[in-house]
RNA sequence: GCCCGGGUGGUGAAAUGGUAGACACGAGGGACUUAAAAUCCCUUGGUCCGCAAGGGCUGUGCGGGUUCAAGUCCCGCCCCGGGCACCA
């Protein structure tokens, strides 16, 4: 029987569905581990060769981990609350979870073909309520809670009434309680505390809740009634409908993430992530070091505060700018000038966040009219508005310091403000200081300092003199939580009298209502607040509902028991489980995701609810797969039904050769990659002098669908098929050599009477020109794993996704080596096979070398999975079928551990030897074979001999014979005598097993 | 601008400081076959010398350095990919 992987793999589907093979139960008696894939949002076009890649190298690892006695945790869900399938169901009508349900089990259908080792058992879907009931219910605790950051961990929000009730609040309790990185609170006492109503206890906890709702910008889009995400707004417009959007402060619900930030950092120094993703957090959370300065209001009471992290330039401060966004714009600005800020505040402001970060090269700004006293001078500093300056980062307010900070020194020079130089060897008529190392020049005590004593100094001097104090600032942001959308778990949150109050837990999970409509509102309210009844007991409930990454922030805690109806997962569930040990993603996730999930799991430990702070020890970025697009060219009249007939220049190999003149060209002339060089100077004149090309005629380049190209090559049958064509309209191919053209299928050259055939086979196809880059449906370059399992099978696709190259490496997908692996496959099966197909594997003793080759694999395998060096271990396992062919080796002493070795790359083709060979428990059982060094010892060893380090010869000694044994052989041979040439070598170095090394 | 990756044959790639290019694709040649498929064998970084056997030179983005020995370590550049950002 020849290797068909396609019964087999059938075969083995069903049985292990059927026998539950992949089913883990926590057994506490077993050692666990935990490799968890971030699981996949089931979008509409289905799964793609980028996909598996990720899920096929933790699966290795799984299985291998299962043969080596672990009990293994390795299951897969959905995140499938989610905007597309919400845009969908506006466009069509559909129910969301409905097209939902349908893509899940498209997806479910893929990831089996794959034969992925998932305990689909465990299978959570965050948009199913069993699931979002834990969603909400973590949703609660949070509001239920604050952050103590003098104890660093989030408590009970009960204890902080206690607290209130007897101590009340004060300033002092800033740092203390709200870790100096949120907002500003007044002072009250614990009798002004217990005299509060109810409305205004909850406004002032408010401030304290880890959920909590809070007025936040937001881009509201009034034609769209809905808000929109920095992305989806271009110009002050919103990308989909070009509707104005203007920036708005709007009652948001928030998750206090920068409670944690220094913990969320702080963490990252024990995880085994990759650097890139550290760094990237680290960045996102942005801590910076420096100072908070008070500059007092010239007029009116009041100061503007500021944030720098560079006190020492203080006395370079020629203004301040303040953010549009900023509430003492409004007030501090001089009657007279207030038409013309107002005007500049409202179109600045309504640019979106990226907008105004992205573009560095205007600048703008307006006076305000206002001046404020500069702390150390005493001078009148002028106070400005600009946009660079973000309302979300800091106070909303710089001192500007055009002598050492760039953008500062960009504004300055162009509205003519003042700069001063700061620093010794500063060249301020060019450009900002901005050094760290320099030494302090400006004016005052500062002078002569270098910047880090600077620093210090100056935040002293202004906590003497009450102006300022030291600051840690966090770049992180409160993540906003609210979305004005339906496909999402709604908050479980009701209102009396305006006052937000949690739902009773008994009340969970809420369900999302049934809507008529998936649209916002007439009066721009949420799609819940169509829903008829949304209310609970008579009070309205919330109307938002939660973002994309509420579910995905604690998903790994519910397959550790997927079905609790008591609790998210029941202790012992969570103490055997404990942290994920493998966590396999994308890299694309690094601040969004990755984050929260952090936050989250920090939140739960701080409860109590489970009793470790990081949710995944080991973090595994896989490679993104980018597709590989096919171009071809093409000539189109500019007038559809213009005049067809045109000339055109006959070439070959050599370049032009005489002219064509092509009676009835069609709107179909395609032009082959090596042939468009020819096209570049389109309509003007080639190198001979001779216009090839009328004017009226358009060269293009477009993509032809990847699965017409084979090997640069366009498949001319298939592709012609997919235009369209009647079948007597005529389509043209030029190309290097000439021109073909087909007419009721039949094609000829111009002049001769030809066939198809002919063509094909004498000219050649047309070539594509192929492209690097992102897969996408419409560079028709998204290539989808079904089509090649169909053809060669899953085990081939598993071996050569993992044969491409190293996992965390980007790589394009390309399936010309594919017949590689199964070929490969075929040969391992043939090994077990006979001439005559018949499976007979012999009884007898492996000989030395068989051992050697078997042993071999073992080790390097088995050193390769723990690296996740998959590729390499399919190289290994090549290299064994190899050299097990050329030994003519069909022994079980030998081909039987190999089975088991190659279980956790192919396990079909695995699974079927095994029962071959008479097993009948399923291979994924089968104990790891142990490698045995004592096979792979070598009597001798050839040394490569080299002069200079150059290698010149090789000689071949025993392993045993020392150094000095083989330096004394080898200059005593005659070839190296030879290569002396009676000269004696300065110096020769013999390192025993690997090189000897002559210095001349 | 900053941060993180990465530059090795025609292609994907391999290489504890120790024989650069394993393994695979592709290409070329051959065997088997009526033919095809499949399989097997040989060649395959560049270049030069040689009828041949064989040999020389050169070669891991560029320029230096350390070392008996560098794809690998150090210094300085260039290029490509990804991420972040008027972040004060």
């Amino acid at each position: 029987m020849q290797y068909d992987p396609k019964d087999i793999e059938k075969k083995w589907r069903e049985k292990w569905r059927n026998d539950k093979t992949y089913r883990v139960l926590n057994d506490a008696s077993k050692p666990k581990y935990y490799v968890l894939d971030m699981f996949p949002y089931p979008s509409g076009a289905g799964l793609h060769v980028g996909h598996p890649l990720g899920y096929i190298a933790s699966d290795i690892v799984a299985r291998f981990k299962r043969h080596n006695g672990f009990n293994v945790l390795h299951p897969m869900g959905y995140d499938s609350f989610g905007l597309p399938a919400e845009q969908y169901a506006i466009q069509t009508g559909q129910h969301p979870a409905k097209t939902t349900e349908v893509n899940i089990a498209r997806y479910r259908e893929q990831l089996d073909n794959i034969a992925f080792s998932f305990d689909w058992d465990r299978e959570v879907r965050t948009s199913d309520p069993s699931y979002y009931k834990w969603t909400q219910w973590i949703f609660l605790q949070l509001f239920d809670s604050w952050y103590d950051h003098e104890a660093q961990r989030a408590r009970p929000i009960m204890e902080l009434l206690a607290r209130f009730e007897i101590q009340g609040w004060h300033a002092a309790d800033t740092a203390a309680l709200t870790g100096d990185v949120e907002e500003e609170l007044g002072a009250f006492t614990a009798a002004e505390w217990k005299a509060f109503d109810s409305r205004t206890r909850h406004r002032i906890l408010q401030n304290f809740r880890l959920a909590y709702l809070s007025e936040a910008w937001v881009n509201w889009c009034p034609a769209l009634g809905t808000v929109l995400a920095n992305d989806e707004v271009k110009d002050g417009v919103s990308e989909r409908g070009g509707h104005p959007v203007e920036r708005k402060r709007m009652p948001q619900w928030s998750m206090r993430i920068t409670a944690y930030a220094q913990r969320l950092l702080n963490g990252l120094d024990t995880l085994d992530w990759s650097e890139s993703i550290k760094e990237a957090q680290r960045n996102w959370i942005g801590r910076s070091e420096g100072a908070l300065v008070r500059f007092n209001l010239k007029h009116g009471a009041g100061d503007i505060e500021v944030f720098t992290t560079r006190p020492d330039t203080l006395f370079g401060v020629t203004f301040v700018t303040l953010a549009p966004e900023h509430e003492l714009v409004e007030v501090i600005t001089l009657a007279e000038r207030r038409e013309e800020v107002m005007a500049y505040v409202t179109t600045a402001k309504n640019r979106s966040e990226r907008d105004r970060m992205a573009d560095v090269k205007t600048v703008s700004g307006v006076f305000t009219g206002a001046y404020c006293i500069h702390p150390f001078t005493g001078k009148e500093v002028p106070v400005w508005v600009g946009d660079y300056v973000l309302g979300g980062y800091g106070t909303g307010a710089v001192m500007a310091v055009p002598g050492g900070d760039q953008r500062d020194w960009n504004f300055a020079t162009y509205f003519g403000l003042p700069i001063i130089a700061v620093t010794e060897g500063a060249d301020i008529g060019k450009e900002a200081d901005e050094r760290k190392d320099a030494t302090i020049s400006s004016e005052g005590f500062l002078k002569g300092l270098k910047v880090p004593d600077a620093i210090k100094r100056s935040i002293d001097e202004l906590v003497k003199i009450g102006a300022g104090e030291r600051r840690i600032n966090f770049r992180l942001r409160d993540a906003a939580f609210g979305r004005q959308r339906y496909w999402g778990e709604p908050i479980p949150i009701y209102y009396k009298d305006g006052v937000p109050y949690a739902l009773p837990e008994s009340e969970l999970p809420l369900r999302l209502p049934e809507v008529d409509k998936f649209l916002p509102t007439e009066d721009g309210e949420p799609p819940l607040a169509r829903a008829a009844n949304w209310n609970y007991q008579g009070h309205p409930l919330e109307t938002t509902t939660m973002p994309g990454w509420a579910g995905s922030s604690w998903y790994f805690l519910r397959y550790m028991d997927p079905h609790n109806e008591g609790r998210f997962a029941s202790p012992e569930a969570v103490n055997y489980w404990q942290q994920v040990d493998l966590y396999m993603g994308g890299s694309e996730h690094a601040t969004g995701h990755l984050l929260y999930f952090r936050f989250w799991t920090k939140f739960l430990h701080d409860r109590g609810w489970i009793n470790f702070d990081e949710p995944a020890k080991k973090l595994v970025n896989q490679g993104m797969i980018q597709g590989v697009s096919q171009y071809i060219f093409r000539i189109v009249p500019v007038i559809p039904d213009g005049p067809r007939e045109f000339t055109m220049l006959r070439l070959n190999l050599n370049g032009i050769q005489g002219e064509i003149t092509l009676p009835a060209p069609t709107k179909f002339v395609y032009v082959s990659a090596d042939a468009k060089d020819y096209f570049s100077g389109l309509g003007t004149r080639l190198p001979n002098s001779t216009t090839f090309l009328p004017i009226n005629y358009l060269f293009q380049r477009l993509p032809v669908d990847v699965k017409h190209v084979q090997s640069g090559e366009l498949l001319l049958g298939p592709f012609i098929d997919s235009l369209n064509v009647d079948a007597n309209e005529e389509v043209q191919f030029i190309f290097h050599a000439g021109i073909i053209s087909r007419l009721n299928g039949a094609a000829r050259f111009p002049g001769v009477q030809e066939t198809f055939r002919f063509l094909t086979g004498d000219i050649g196809r047309p070539r594509t020109e192929p492209e690097v880059e992102k897969m996408s449906k419409s560079k028709m370059n998204v290539v989808n794993p079904d089509d090649i399992i169909s053809k060669y099978g899953a085990d081939t696709l598993r071996l050569y996704e993992m044969f491409l190259g190293p996992l965390e490496q980007s790589k394009p997908w390309d399936t010309n080596g594919i017949e590689g692996t199964f070929r490969f496959l075929r040969k391992f099966w043939n090994l077990f096979h006979g001439a005559d197909d018949v499976f007979g594997v012999s009884d007898e003793a492996a000989t030395k070398p068989e051992l050697k080759v078997l042993h071999a694999t073992i080790k390097k395998v088995s050193e390769d999975i723990e690296k996740m060096s998959f590729n390499t271990s399919v190289s290994q396992f090549m290299i064994a079928v190899n050299e097990l062919g050329t030994l003519k080796c069909n022994k079980r002493a030998v081909l039987e551990p190999l089975v088991i070795t190659l279980t956790p790359f192919a396990p079909h083709i695995a699974e079927e030897l095994w029962e071959k060979l008479g097993h009948s428990t399923s291979v994924t059982l089968a104990p790891w074979p142990k490698w045995d060094a004592s096979h792979l010892v070598e009597d001798s060893f050839s040394y490569p001999i080299s002069f200079n380090g150059k290698t010149r010869l090789q000689m071949e000694f025993p392993i045993a014979l020392d150094a000095k044994s083989v330096e004394a052989a080898v200059l005593a041979d005659p070839e190296v005598q030879l290569r002396l040439e009676g000269k004696s070598p300065k110096k020769v170095i013999v390192v025993p097993k690997r090189i000897v090394n002559i210095v001349v």
